[in-house]
DNA sequence: AATACAAGTAAGTAAGCACTCACTTTATGT
DNA sequence: ACATAAAGTGAGTGCTTACTTACTTGTATT
């Protein structure tokens, strides 16, 4: 055992392997809360209950450290399947072509997942801004073929002769539109919800309904 | 004349307006770009042609030069009036109740305002991200009230039995989703436009149709 | 108990930051 | 022509930053 007092929570000397990853988590937080260029590897370390020369010991450079959250992060996707691949219901609800269920699951589970990672949002959008690649990846890897999963849904429908003919891509542009837009605005603009407070489960429903009302014949 | 050589663009001496409204507009570009943390006095400087010492002279802190924006820009939009209500052609539409062009002319007003005006919403982006005031602003003098103007409109056609029993607020969200996030992929995620390439003109034109057939009984 | 190695630190360094000050240049009204 | 005031600068200041170095402490193994 390395640690002393466990259950109080206080560390005094760690495994390497558990320093690494609890510095990997203090700087994830900190980073998606102000960005790369407003997070000091002073502050890094002081949340880690270090010295800053333990968090280069760990890591060579701030970028190296960045750099590290990009692979843990993404490994977190990356286990080989996407996330609407790996869930069953989706798949089920595609083979049957209910088109409620297919649309109606993909909105709550990708709300609920923006809900319990508010900190990856808020870190995609400052990659972008302060022009770090993780956001390049995350498009590759994620956003591209999740417009190809929809759209190839939505061509089938309307081979089928259910949904009018719009460019797939419109209708998806739509529907992510309604469900992102959303999340932002839970996670950033309107924390409060003094706008619109409503649960995942109403979104999710009211955005399915508008839009198959919107694309159906 | 204060300036030597004018059709050169070489500026030798400015008078002091001149050089205060040119310092903000570098300002203005450079923290849209890099944010508030990532720009420097010395960069604004070099980009106005003058010394450091110059910006200070016009703007006593780089906080004050941060809040000189946010009063240069609301101006813009605080001269009374909000845009949906100095538009003719929006207010037209709303009094002959003709659906098709109160949503396809907002939505395409709004997203050729987003194309002119991206500095400004990588601003509103990095001043919510980075916590300064701007986005506060923002959010009470227009995204509050346009809530409103939308809500009411979709209200009143409700009571005509056009629309269906929605949540007034989730179909304008639903819109909103629509628009934003689209302009936001042109301006931001996707500046190549790989995922979708269309108009703004197409882009309203179907964001209207999907969501009229969406909410009408 | 001695060793050896990993975990950890205090006290730096050089570069970059926002901001200042003593000073020089230039246009203009009398 | 010359005084004056405003436009403009170079060379700083003290503080913060990412990163380093030379050193100390703790612990598992023999």
């Amino acid at each position: 055992m390395t640690k002393t007092t466990e259950n109080t929570g206080i560390t005094s000397r760690m495994a390497g392997d558990e320093r690494h990853e609890q510095i990997l988590r203090v700087a994830i937080k900190l980073f998606s809360l102000n960005g790369f260029r407003g997070t000091t590897t002073k502050k890094i370390a002081e949340q880690s209950g270090v010295s800053e020369a333990m968090v280069f010991r760990h890591f060579a450079t701030k970028d190296e450290l960045y750099s590290a959250i990009l692979d843990h992060k993404s490994c977190v996707i990356d286990n080989g399947m996407l996330p609407w691949e790996e869930d069953s219901v989706e798949q089920k609800a595609i083979a049957e072509k209910d088109d409620y269920n297919v649309f109606y699951n993909f909105a709550l589970k990708a709300m609920q997942h923006h809900e319990t990672d508010e900190d990856f949002m808020r870190l995609l959008l400052f990659s972008k801004l302060e022009d770090h690649k993780l956001s390049e990846m995350f498009f590759e890897q994620f956003v591209s073929p999740l417009y190809e999963f929809l759209g190839s849904y939505i061509k089938e429908r309307q081979l089928d002769g259910v949904f009018r003919e719009i460019e797939p891509k419109i209708i998806v542009r739509s529907f992510l539109g309604m469900i992102i837009h959303h999340s932002l605005n839970n996670i950033l603009w309107d924390k409060k919800r003094s706008l619109l407070d409503i649960s995942n489960e109403d979104a999710a429903k009211n955005f399915t309904e508008i839009l198959l009302n919107g694309v159906k014949k």
